[in-house]
DNA sequence: TAAAAAAGCGTAACAGCTAAACTTTCTAAG
DNA sequence: CTTAGAAAGTTTAGCTGTTACGCTTTTTTA
């Protein structure tokens, strides 16, 4: 990587750490975006241009490759697993396996936990995989990529991250919600 | 109804008026807030006495009561009727209902459908209801008030009506959707 | 080594929105 | 009927997020 490259890393880093912290320290609505940019010793201009989307994608640096992990998990699930079992337990395994790797995680939750903003832009971040999810199920179902219900489940799922955040348990909780998506409302059946 | 108020009603539809032709005409983007207040012949700060939720909600006047609705559609539904059924109902009632009653409605739906800021609202304005709706459906279900599955499924009830707007067929679209809550996603069963 | 590419800067502006202090209009109680 | 106060409205001024524009500096590459 080029010298070029590597500074731009560090100019972006050092946004979204001063972000960060600044957002953690006194509330996401307290800081202005001139303030950041001061603390990361950048022209505002500058800022935007790392961060086009806005002051929200500030607190989402890390943005790996999920829509990948999403329709993978539907391809290659295990003989007899569900399609909303699969999801189910992808779900549960990236939000582990983040709360272990990242140490500033617990933070980060918090702060999207009690931001309005934030928790909107995290769900529309999740929302942009649901063509890519819905065509993948669509494909496993033999069912046109279009399709309505297919379409209704990975926008469904995509949304429970969103859903259960903020419970008190939001394990069982996601556990609840897709035992709707998989066994439908328990009683009598629709026509 | 006094003098007073009854001019206040029209200050404020005079502003929603301005509002829906200007955007119609010229698209919501394209209008700004001070340009409204012009048309209405007022102020901009009284424009956002009479909205003071924003630019979004010019459009939404009409603020009838659909939580009671909401509510009374589960709680009164005929016996042998499931919930998701009485929702799904009450859902395709409130549209077409709507669609006879206002002669504006379709351009209203057209406008709401081509922006993203006011489908984003639309869908807010919606799950304000959220609470309320899973309150009746746990009690409905004799489960706790803030049990996990009651609130998905009023969750997604009350997303259904933004996720179908699109599709070549809204209705049958939102057959599906209410397919895929009241009996889950067909094949293999969940654990 | 010259020139193209890209990162960054400062200024200026626009849009949505709010606060503050002040004027007009309506309501209602004495 | 009058008058005090509530409520609608106005002006002004300003804040915040965001973008355009034109310029300088740094890095790459031909």
């Amino acid at each position: 990587m080029g010298r070029r490259e590597r500074k731009k890393a560090a100019t972006r880093q050092s946004l979204a750490d001063a972000a960060l912290r600044l957002f953690t320290e006194r509330g996401y609505d307290e800081v202005g975006v001139r303030e950041i940019a001061d603390a990361a010793d950048v022209s505002v201009t500058t800022l935007f241009k790392h961060f086009p989307d806005g002051k929200e994608a500030l607190v989402f640096d890390q943005d790996v490759d999920r829509e990948a992990a999403l329709v993978a998990a539907v391809r290659e699930r295990p003989a007899g697993q569900s399609v909303p079992e699969a999801l189910h337990r992808m779900l549960q395994g990236e939000h582990s396996r983040r709360v272990r790797t990242d140490p500033r995680f617990d933070d980060f939750l918090r702060l999207i936990d009690t931001t309005p903003a934030l928790r909107e832009y995290a769900r529309r971040m999740w929302l942009r995989h649901e063509h890519a999810l819905a065509a993948a199920i669509a494909d496993d179902a033999g069912l046109p990529a279009d399709d309505p219900g297919c379409r209704a489940l990975a926008h469904f799922t995509l949304e429970a991250p969103a859903l259960v955040r903020g419970s008190h348990d939001p394990d069982t909780a996601l556990d609840r919600v897709f035992d709707l998506l998989g066994n439908g409302w328990p009683g009598t059946r629709a026509g």
